[in-house]
DNA sequence: CAAATATATGATAATGTTTTCATATAAATA
DNA sequence: TATTTATATGAAAACATTATCATATATTTG
């Protein structure tokens, strides 16, 4: 039937669509830290990640558009925490392939 | 720990590895239907997802590099299936996400 | 063996992502 | 108000992925 194919293929372009938000060192990374900690401050998270500020940013404004992140303005900080926890599911998800580099 | 620090590092350059290769909508059905197929035939997989023959050859062989699927020839044929079946909880773990497109 | 079939390969074009850099904005402080 | 600080923005450069095409290889069949 056309229309549960294009459901279907909707749902894995969107699949894939978050996926790749994740699938990047320094994301994974983001995504590890603010499991842990609740909301962080953009100059902690790149101290924490040794990663220059601009480039967090667009990191971090990445995850936020695709809403994996929110933030918060506070004075000249801004926080940022991890809204969509399941997605760290996935990092977990991996930890048990065996798969090939 | 610069220790800790590197070992971490690598792991999650090995998750990023293994999302990349999974995040892209004609790999994600790929790997659906090779999870209710048990073994498949190239043609038919090209059939089955509208891809063009060579375009799937390379996304196949893709997947196989990286351990996610297997392969056996039998005559002109080559049959594909799912080595890592765990890949497939990804797709599942993401529907799950409330996440912005 | 010639032709047909299934799949793979490799080059290239098209497209997308990541990084870098310079600069903008907004808030705080001197 | 001028300066400093934290973050964001946008353009460009660097790099990577995806798609397309023509062709190669290996197998089967006539």
């Amino acid at each position: 039937m056309a229309t549960t194919r294009e459901i279907s293929q909707e749902r894995l372009n969107k699949a894939a669509y978050i996926l790749k938000a994740v699938a990047h060192p320094v994301r994974l990374a983001i995504l590890e830290l603010l499991s842990t900690h609740e909301k962080m401050g953009v100059m902690d998270i790149c101290a924490a990640l040794a990663c220059e500020q601009s480039l967090m940013s667009h990191h971090l404004i990445n995850l936020k558009l695709r809403g994996i992140l929110g933030s918060t303005k506070d004075g000249l900080n801004v926080y940022y925490w991890l809204k969509e926890k399941d997605v760290t599911k996935l990092i977990s998800c991996i930890e048990n392939c065996e798969c090939q580099m």
